[in-house]
DNA sequence: CATGCTATTCAACGTTTGTTGAATAAACAA
DNA sequence: TTGTTTATTCAACAAACGTTGAATAGCATG
């Protein structure tokens, strides 16, 4: 990060800080002196203290997408016309977050406790969830209507949101699971956090959204 | 509001202002504004800004603990020898907190908008969380234990994990389900959101968790 | 009424905040 | 070489921050 640019250094701080202690819980100064760079470039280069939440925040969601919409495009070619299951599209839809997690670059660990951040806090930030996502998020439970046909459309919402919930805590690894569990499960051990969330949340929707006997 | 004393009145609209905007989003100024009290007022009864807001979190933790018990201690009851079953034990944990949220009273859902908001912070709170919430937690989890033999102990608590992140998300009422369903589900219908949290839930656990015949 | 205790306000403190305009350095074009 | 644009620092601003000590009011008990 030392040989970065200034102005790539001051975004990486920042994702760092304020995924860690949100927008308001962290100082221009101290992302400054974390980046090793004047207060005043902040300014200079992304304008008011929000437009720089703002361009962390758009930074790497294009790459979750296409990551994402890769992997559901793979899963609709494989079902080909014996027809979508669920277990697949919802492996599509987190697998990629748990390779962003495993890549040994700490700057997607941050961005996805950002995304936590974000998606619990009523007061501002759903509007940036919405742009940044939710187009895609469409194409996704498309596949699982297809999936599981006669499904009401607000059950399969429901559903997601129960999906979103546990996937967002996960990004925020709080550790209370570990002291809860006196260590035997660990925040950031995301293959078990994934390998657990995949089954449990399609049987969710299997159990919601009807389609009991396709199993 | 009016008529509750000053001390009272700054617990509630601190309550009201740290769900939203959390605790650096908020002023020991916005606060007393909002209670019609003086900035010092706040100091005064309650120390640090930190211990308001500890104040906060603690005031309803017990109520919420007790209304648990109580739904836990019946549903054993109810299983009497034929054994516990998974689904009425996460009614117990989950349906207390959609009374608390449909009371009317306006506190009830900011304090849980307020967990929601500690529960996915890393950065502080889960000392917080762990002393109000966990001993009771321990509990649930040992009723699951009982109702699905042979689960491994590391497989019933990232199942609670997700059950905790779902559970949190609904607490946010972030409206963006209101926006993703384009107005068919509504934040704020805790009923709905129950009700299609339960049988998610439930069937997430006996998946993960084995027992697949006892259904 | 006087006394003591609690509740509340007032005024102010030393810091820290985000932001800005001018000054300087670096990079690049002609 | 110049001149121009971009990047970076410096210094400073007014505003807002949490907290405190002294002053005032309310309200009991004697």
């Amino acid at each position: 990060m030392k040989s970065a640019s200034k102005r790539d250094r001051i975004l990486d701080t920042a994702e760092i800080l304020f995924a860690e202690r949100g927008f308001d819980g962290v100082t221009l100064r101290q992302i400054a002196e974390g980046a090793n760079v004047d207060v005043a470039l902040a300014s200079y280069h992304f304008g008011k203290k929000l437009d720089l939440f703002r361009a962390v925040f758009m930074r790497r969601a294009p790459e979750i997408n296409s990551a994402r919409r890769n992997a559901l495009e793979q899963v609709k070619q494989s079902a080909g016309d014996k027809g979508l299951t669920v277990e697949p599209i919802i492996e599509a839809f987190l697998r990629p977050l748990e390779l962003a997690q495993e890549t040994g670059d700490k700057g997607w660990e941050n961005y996805l406790a950002l995304i936590a951040y974000i998606n619990n806090s009523p007061y501002w930030g759903q509007q940036m969830m919405s742009e940044a996502f939710d187009e895609l998020v469409e194409e996704f439970i498309d596949a699982l209507r297809e999936a599981l046909p006669g499904a009401r459309d607000s059950d399969l919402y429901w559903c997601y949101n129960n999906l979103s919930g546990a996937l967002t805590l996960t990004f925020a690894r709080t550790r209370r699971i570990d002291h809860l569990s006196k260590g035997l499960c660990r925040s950031d051990d995301f293959r078990a956090a994934y390998d657990h969330m995949i089954p449990f949340v399609a049987a969710g929707f299997r159990e919601v959204c009807g389609n009991k006997g396709n199993r």
